[in-house]
DNA sequence: GGTTAAGTGGACAAGGCTCTCCACTTAGCA
DNA sequence: TGCTAAGTGGAGAGCCTTGTCCACTTAACC
């Protein structure tokens, strides 16, 4: 991450400002509401147009990218921080632990995180890394016999988004419900587990970091068309999903 | 639930028929695409007009209530059935499991559940029973010495929110994805658990299905205006969030 | 101070959604 | 068969979004 981002490099001084400002408020928005508060809110909150919104950032998604970049990069550097420990099964909790507590304190983050936008590029090298890195730290916490044999580097994945699904209502609740959630997941982690689990799911961290599932362009699949009744063929052709 | 829904109970015979159809038509697209299917083509995929849906209910909201209803009341029954089976502990793990499995087949119905519908009238009643008989169930899994002792009845709010977090995708990465999140989480919640857990999340279950925030009334907090910043006050007033 | 390219804001286009209105059709009954 | 209340479909109102356009303003350099 560079100290300027690389979009606000040649800006003349009061438009860099500017930008500044509708990158600081977008964060504090979508940390508090989630990804859908309007461009138009964000404009105004940052006291500009929405004609000066777009021309920094062509597409909501744009923005959405450059807000949470850094909070991707501090995620990866958690799991950095984890290898470094000398007990790994610490670090490996202590990863966990934190990572789902970033996501809990942010709303929008969590949202951005699972959605996960594939034209974040300067993102893409950090992802591998991160993900084998994650993969690595998984193998020292087996190897240390504290973490359950069967668990997969993929169930990541599965952690992240059961922990999203428990961010509602107010930062509090939600860092609350995040953190008890952790906890029996965590112990539910631990080599002493005897239970064998289902197959882990096809949900590898690849994939939910690819997926074309997002906040904002919701995953709407074509429209099958009706199995029965009297659905008339002339209707069908409306573009209607 | 009565065979005939009281809401078409003086229809005319080919008003009833309609409607019947609508409400199929409904529950196979909320269970596939989710709670936010258009109106319109839940209407044109039962072969009948906007108008119609509209005059039978009259907002998404009570098409929506319509549909889970019966859902809601298996759901409830599991907890029947649970209490019954000798074994509280394999009983309480069969709810979990069941419900669980009920949510991540039915893409809207897990929404749904979580969102809840507080003018869900008829549900209201049933609900509270099966709060009360799912604390039953608890109170007997501990008793007989197999769930861990600090697990809270509110809990199962946080167990559905996880899982309504992994449901994502096809219906059978869904589906084996909360399988092995619910695998997870029943190991966590054995008594043999020796780690202790912070304090349960606000989030009883009263709370949940009685929360404001909603898939078709999305929560909207009001706009706390700007902290900073040369935003002028002439701005104010324009009902923007 | 004057020039000019960069920057700006507000109106508006395009398209989505829920829900309403009203002129037309039809089931059910004598 | 013919009457009538019940039922209907489609157009469109109203509101929300994202993103574009263009006449105006201003920072930065001489």
């Amino acid at each position: 991450m560079p100290a300027v981002p690389e979009g606000a490099l040649g800006l003349r001084a009061d438009a860099r400002q500017n930008r500044d400002r509708i990158v600081e408020v977008a964060r504090r928005l979508f940390a508090d509401r989630g990804l859908d508060v309007p461009m138009a809110t964000i404009a105004r909150h940052a006291g500009v147009g929405v004609a000066t919104l777009y021309r920094r950032f062509p597409t909501k998604e744009a923005l959405v990218t450059e807000v949470f970049a850094d909070q991707f990069e501090a995620c990866v550097s958690v799991v950095d921080d984890a290898l470094a420990d000398p007990d790994p099964w610490r670090g490996f909790c202590t990863a966990i632990e934190k990572i789902c507590g970033m996501h809990a304190a942010d709303r929008g983050f969590s949202t951005a995180f699972v959605a996960a936008f594939p034209e974040a590029i300067e993102i893409e090298r950090e992802r591998d890394r991160a993900i084998q890195a994650f993969a690595e730290l998984t193998r020292r916490a087996k190897a240390a016999g504290r973490l359950r044999a069967d668990f997969s580097p993929d169930d990541l994945a599965l952690l992240l988004m059961a922990n999203c699904g428990v961010i509602t209502g107010s930062a509090e609740e939600a860092e609350a419900a995040s953190r008890r959630l952790v906890a029996y997941l965590l112990s539910a982690l631990r080599a002493e587990q005897a239970d064998p689990l289902p197959p882990p799911a096809r949900l590898s961290l690849h994939d939910v970091l690819n997926s074309p599932a997002s906040a904002t362009r919701p995953v709407r699949r074509a429209d099958s068309g009706p199995t029965a009744h009297q659905e008339t063929t002339a209707r069908q052709g409306t573009g209607d999903r």
